[in-house]
DNA sequence: GCCGGACCTAACTG
DNA sequence: ACAGTTAGGTCCG
């Protein structure tokens, strides 16, 4: 049982480079879970990769699982494990999944110079970088995600590694899992079983999105959809042509493809794409960045007064047009502002009890609320406990809620 | 192309 | 207490 010396390596990297307290709990991952006080775990690549971060170093670790009863054939894939170092496999694997080569300062400059509001919101919200995660989990994650709440999907995701993922090790008494392939996924009784786990309507997304790619498509299919710029693990990079409005070709196509599977509506499309695949121009328009074009985007009115699938293109092409190349980097950290988990964050101003009315006159007569109505009320609550968080009894946190009169949820 | 309703669940809301 | 709403939507008619 040589499990073999896990020791924490370091890598200078400040916080505005990479918040990994934001970036790896912000919804864009639903796999790291916290392993003890300010550390995060997950399996990845055939190991159990750990995280923890101060104000000069990101800090890592990586738990092998014993050496394998048998070799693996020579021709299979990622898991065999590297004979040369291991360190330098792992630090390869960091700096290729947290996506350390842009330079994020900077493009908050860029983004900050462009936009205003932007310059307005993310002061707060430093460090949000998004993850070069596997394509595949991103697909099955994000179909989770559909009317469903960040903590409710990575329990979800969670079960999926553990009943049907390779377990890896353990950290202090808690197994480890990798996540299951599109094969172990596609068998028939999954979709029963996920639903008696709670997974509700998208057990069936997942069952036949699983079929589908293991049978029909392959892993091969999905990573080639990947912007070539920014491969899988141990591809080389290659150009990826001209941003247009729409976004690069590559992207459209991956969006596109990736649509015909059960469950992937335009949203976790853009998201897989982002996420999963590279394509750091994908938007995915939710229910939160379509409040936040109406509050801040002028959107909502006229043309684009609910969320139809011609007013999300035309968010979307709005925020590439504003953002570029990178629109779905800053989209994120505006969706993490927005946050209720992060909403202690924005609540430094109080006092704030105005209302805004706008009343628009139709064509019929009758008045209709245009604007959105802001009535922002403090309100005291308690403030939801984190999962794992120790117990602090009674803090008392004010939170600003804006409620809308009409359009709340248009869908 | 757009609209409305159904769909699972669990926690929060008034 | 308890019905309604919401949480990173999608599908169907």
């Amino acid at each position: 049982m040589a499990v073999r010396a896990a020791e924490w390596h370091k890598l200078p990297l400040s916080l505005t480079e990479l918040c990994i307290n934001t970036t790896l709990r912000c919804g864009q991952s639903f796999r790291w879970r916290k392993s003890a006080e300010d550390e995060y775990s997950m399996a990845l690549h055939g190991r159990i990769l750990s995280f923890r971060q101060d104000a000069t170093h990101l800090h890592y670790r990586a738990i092998f699982p014993p050496s394998l009863p048998t070799p693996p054939p020579s021709n299979a894939p990622s898991l065999a494990p590297s004979v040369v170092s291991d360190d330098d496999d792992t630090l390869a694997l960091v700096r290729h999944y947290l996506n350390l080569e842009p330079n994020l300062v900077q493009l908050y400059e860029q983004w900050a110079s462009e936009d205003p509001n932007f310059k307005k919101r993310a002061p707060k919200f430093t460090g949000i970088r998004i993850l070069r995660q596997d394509p595949w989990e991103a697909l099955i994650g994000f179909i989770c995600s559909s009317n469903n709440n960040i903590s409710r999907i990575s329990g979800m995701v969670h079960n999926l590694c553990k009943h049907y993922g390779p377990l890896i090790g353990h950290v202090g008494d808690e197994p480890y899992h990798d996540f299951p392939t599109p094969e172990a996924l596609a068998d028939p009784k999954v979709e029963a079983h996920l639903k008696e786990l709670g997974f509700g309507y998208r057990a069936k997304y997942i069952a036949k999105t699983a079929q589908i790619v293991a049978t029909d498509k392959s892993l091969a299919w999905l990573e080639e959809l990947c912007n070539p710029e920014s491969p899988v693990f141990g591809q080389e990079p290659k150009p990826a042509g001209q941003l247009e409005m729409g976004g690069r070709e590559g992207y459209r196509k991956a969006h596109d493809e990736l649509l015909a599977l059960h469950g992937v509506g335009p949203k976790v499309a853009d998201c897989v794409c982002l996420f999963g695949l590279g394509w750091s121009e994908s938007v995915p328009v939710d229910t939160h960045v379509w409040q936040i074009a109406q509050r801040d985007y002028k959107f909502g009115k006229g043309k684009h007064s609910s969320l139809t699938a011609a007013t999300y293109t035309a968010v979307a092409n709005r925020f590439r047009a504003l953002w570029g190349k990178e629109a779905g980097w800053a989209h994120s950290v505006l969706f993490t502002a927005d946050l209720k988990a992060f909403s202690e964050r924005v609540v430094a101003k109080t006092e704030v009890k105005e209302e805004v009315i706008t009343v628009k006159k139709e064509e019929d007569g009758t008045e209709e609320i245009e604007d959105v109505k802001k009535i922002e009320t403090i309100k005291r609550k308690r403030v939801k406990k984190e999962v794992d968080e120790p117990e602090h009894i009674v803090e008392v946190k004010e939170e600003v809620l804006t409620r809308s009169s009409r359009r709340r949820r248009a869908r």
